[in-house]
RNA sequence: UGCCUGAUAGUAUAAUGGUAGUACAACGGUUUUUGGUACCGUAUGUCUAGGUUCGAACCCUGGUCGGGCAACCA
C-alpha cells in the first residue's frame, strides 16, 4: 500500500498545474502524426505518454493528423496509425486534422498581416536562405519585407486563387532577423503548393508550414500540455509569439528526449528507405519497429505498453537496450503462451525397445505458470521420434545435459531415455541415434528411480505436422546504425530473417489457424525454442509461424 | 563565435538540502520434467573544480563533454 508515486517531470508539471488551478484543472493532450508514414515504437513512447497522462489526471487525448504537406500525406497512412492506436489500448476523444482547421489558419495569417506582422516575399528559396544568415551571423531582409499591408493582404490573397506557380512567392511572418533562435527570423508561414490533399483535395492550392499550424490547432483544441519531442524546443518561443499575437487559448508545450533503441533505426525517412529498397518485406515486415511490425512479430499491446512505462521520460538523450523490450515480452507471454513442441533442424531417434507401430497417448499441460496448467493437449509417442538436431553430440563435453553416446535425458512429458548408439552417412552426418526407453519412468509416474539432468522436446514422426518457421533477430548487426557515416543499410543483419521451410511440429498445432479465430491472442511458446505466433499469411495448409523472441538462454552454449 | 538543452552503475530511471534506490543487462547460487520460469545473492554510479551549508546528486559560480537549432519537411 506503499503511496510512493515518483513523477516524471511532465506529471509533476501538471500536477503543479492541477494544485494551482491553472486551466481550472483541466487536462487536455493530443498526439499529433503526420500521414506519412507507420507509426513505431518512438511514437509508442509518445501515444503511451499522451494518452497516460490524460487517464492519469482525469483528462482525455485528441488523436490530431498534422497534414500540411499535400505531397507526402495519404489516407493509408491515416488508417494504419488509427488501427495502431488502437491496437496499444488507447481511445481518443476526438479525430482531428490540422486541415479541418485551414480556414481559419488562413484568416490567422490575414490577421497577422494587418497587424504588420506578416509579408509576402518574391524571393527564391536560395535567396531566403542566404538571408536568413547562420546561427552565428545575423539575416538580412530581403527587399520585399516592407510592403504595405494593403499590398501584402492583395497579393496573398493571389497567392491563395491560384494566380502564382508554386515556389513563386510564400508568406512570412516579420518578427526579428537578427534573433539568435534561427527560427524567429521570419520564418515562412505559407507556402504555395498545386497539389491534391487527401482531405481537402485542391481547395486549396497554399499551405501553412507546420510552425504556423501546429501551435494554432493546440490552441484552436484548447490542449492544455502540448508534448512533444525536443527537437522542437527551439519552436517554443515561436509558437508562443503566434498565440500572444492572435490572442489564441494559451496551451503550453513541454519538450522530453526521443526514444532511440539499440540495433535499430527510428525515422520514419530511415524506415521508408528500407520499405522503398525492398531491403524488408514491408512497413509491417516483423524486423521492423514499427507497431505493425511488432504486431505481427507477436509483440502484444500490454509488452509494449509495459517497456514504455519502464523507460520513463526525461530530457536526456537515451539508447535503450533492446533486451528491455525482449524481457517485456517474454515476462507477458510466459504468462500466457500455450506450450507446444516443434523442431526446426530434425533429427531422427529410434527407439529400439519401443514396440513397432504402436502409438501411446500421453497429456501434457498447456502452460506450467497458470493453475491446473491452461488445460492440456495429447501427445502421441511412437518408436520414431524427430528430435533438435544440437540436442545430440558425438562427443559431448562434461556440462551437456542432453543426449550423447550413453547419455540419459527426459524426453518432456514422456520418458527417460538413453542414446546406445548412432550411424552416420559418407559424409559423417549422423542421420539416426537409438536409444532404450525406461517404461518405469513416465512421466507423471516416474518410479524408475533414474534421473535426467535434461529435457528435450521431441515429435512423434509418424504424426509430426510440417510448418514453415520464420526465425527473426536484430534488423541490424550494429549497436547504432545510423551513428556513423557508413550508410545505415550497410549494418543490415544478414542473419535478421532465416526461414526454415520444413520444420515438424506438434499435430495440435495443426490447429493454430482455427485456434486463432476463436482466441485472437494466442500465442506459443515452442518449448526451449522461443515464442512463436501464426503469421497472418498462413493458412491451414500452409502453416507458417513467426518467432517473437527466443527463449533466455543460461546455458549460452 | 550565437541561442536552446542536458549530464546519477553497462543501459535507462528515482532520490527535489539528510542512509544514492529500482528495473534491464552481467555474474554467482537454489529450485525445476523447458539450460525457460520463480527465488536468493554479487559487482559496478552522482562529469569536473571551487563555493554556500552542520550536511550537497540536489543550491550558486566557472569549466568539460553530449544533443538540438540555419527544409517552400514535420
Amino acid at each position: 500500500m506503499s503511496e510512493e508515486k515518483s513523477l516524471n517531470f511532465i506529471e509533476e508539471i501538471i500536477e503543479s498545474d492541477i494544485l494551482t488551478g491553472k486551466y481550472d484543472g483541466r487536462v487536455l493532450t493530443r498526439f499529433p502524426p503526420e500521414p506519412n508514414g507507420y507509426l513505431h515504437i518512438g511514437h509508442a513512447k509518445s501515444i503511451c505518454l499522451n494518452f497516460g497522462l490524460a487517464l492519469k489526471y482525469k483528462g482525455a487525448t485528441n488523436l490530431r493528423f498534422d497534414d500540411t504537406n499535400p505531397l507526402t500525406e495519404d489516407t493509408e497512412y491515416v488508417e494504419s496509425i488509427k488501427n495502431d492506436v488502437k491496437w496499444l489500448g488507447f481511445t481518443w476523444q476526438n479525430e482531428l486534422y490540422t486541415s479541418d482547421y485551414f480556414e481559419q489558419l488562413y484568416q490567422f495569417a490575414i490577421d497577422l498581416i494587418k497587424q504588420n506582422l506578416a509579408y509576402v516575399d518574391d524571393s527564391t528559396a536560395d535567396e531566403i536562405a542566404q538571408h536568413k544568415g547562420t546561427p552565428t551571423i545575423p539575416g538580412r531582409e530581403t527587399p520585399y519585407r516592407n510592403r504595405s499591408v494593403s499590398e501584402n493582404l492583395t497579393l496573398f490573397e493571389a497567392m491563395r486563387n491560384g494566380k502564382f506557380a508554386d515556389g513563386e512567392k510564400v508568406l512570412r511572418a516579420k518578427i526579428d532577423l537578427q534573433s539568435p533562435n534561427m527560427h524567429l527570423r521570419d520564418p515562412l508561414i505559407y507556402r504555395i503548393k498545386h497539389a491534391t490533399h487527401h482531405r481537402t483535395g485542391n481547395a486549396w492550392c497554399i499551405y501553412p508550414m507546420y510552425d504556423f499550424a501546429h501551435g494554432q490547432s493546440d490552441a484552436i483544441e484548447k490542449i492544455t500540455h502540448s508534448v512533444c519531442t525536443l527537437e522542437f524546443t527551439t519552436h517554443r518561443p515561436l509558437y508562443d509569439f503566434f498565440i500572444q499575437k492572435l490572442n489564441l487559448f494559451p496551451s503550453q508545450q513541454y519538450e522530453f528526449a526521443r526514444l532511440n533503441m539499440s540495433y535499430t533505426v527510428m525515422s520514419k525517412r530511415k524506415l521508408m528507405q528500407l520499405v522503398n529498397d525492398g531491403l524488408v518485406n514491408n512497413w509491417d515486415d516483423p524486423r521492423m519497429p514499427t507497431i505493425s511490425g511488432l504486431r505481427r512479430r507477436g509483440f502484444t499491446p500490454a509488452s509494449i505498453r509495459n517497456f514504455c512505462e519502464r523507460i520513463g521520460i526525461a530530457k536526456r538523450e537515451n539508447m535503450i537496450d533492446f533486451s528491455l523490450l525482449e524481457f517485456f515480452i517474454r515476462e507477458d507471454l510466459n504468462k500466457t503462451a500455450w506450450r507446444r513442441m516443434a523442431v526446426l533442424e530434425p533429427l531422427k531417434m529410434i527407439i529400439t525397445n519401443f514396440e513397432e507401430g504402436k502409438t501411446e497417448l500421453l497429456e501434457s499441460e498447456n502452460n506450467p505458470e497458470v493453475e491446473n496448467g491452461d488445460g492440456s493437449r495429447t501427445l502421441p509417442f511412437g518408436r520414431e521420434l524427430w528430435i533438435e538436431r544440437d540436442d545430440f553430440m558425438e562427443e559431448p563435453p562434461k556440462k551437456f545435459f542432453r543426449l550423447g553416446p550413453g547419455l540419459m535425458c527426459r524426453l518432456k512429458s514422456a520418458y527417460i531415455v538413453r542414446c546406445d548408439s548412432f550411424v552416420k552417412d559418407a559424409n559423417g552426418v549422423v542421420t539416426e541415434i537409438y536409444c532404450t526407453y525406461f517404461p518405469e519412468s513416465k512421466s507423471g509416474s516416474d518410479t524408475s528411480g533414474l534421473k535426467a539432468k535434461g529435457t528435450m522436446h521431441w515429435i512423434s514422426a509418424q504424426h509430426a505436422q510440417k510448418a514453415e518457421i520464420r526465425l527473426y533477430d536484430r534488423l541490424f548487426t550494429a549497436e547504432q546504425p545510423d551513428a556513423s557515416d557508413q550508410d545505415f543499410k550497410d549494418f543490415i543483419n544478414p542473419q535478421s530473417l532465416v526461414v526454415i521451410k520444413n520444420a515438424y511440429i506438434e499435430p495440435d498445432l495443426a490447429n493454430a489457424p482455427a485456434q486463432l479465430v476463436q482466441h485472437p491472442d494466442r500465442r506459443y511458446q515452442f518449448i526451449r525454442k522461443g515464442y512463436f505466433c501464426l503469421d497472418k499469411e498462413a493458412s491451414a495448409q500452409h502453416l507458417i509461424f513467426n518467432r517473437t523472441v527466443t527463449l533466455k538462454d543460461g546455458w549460452a552454449g
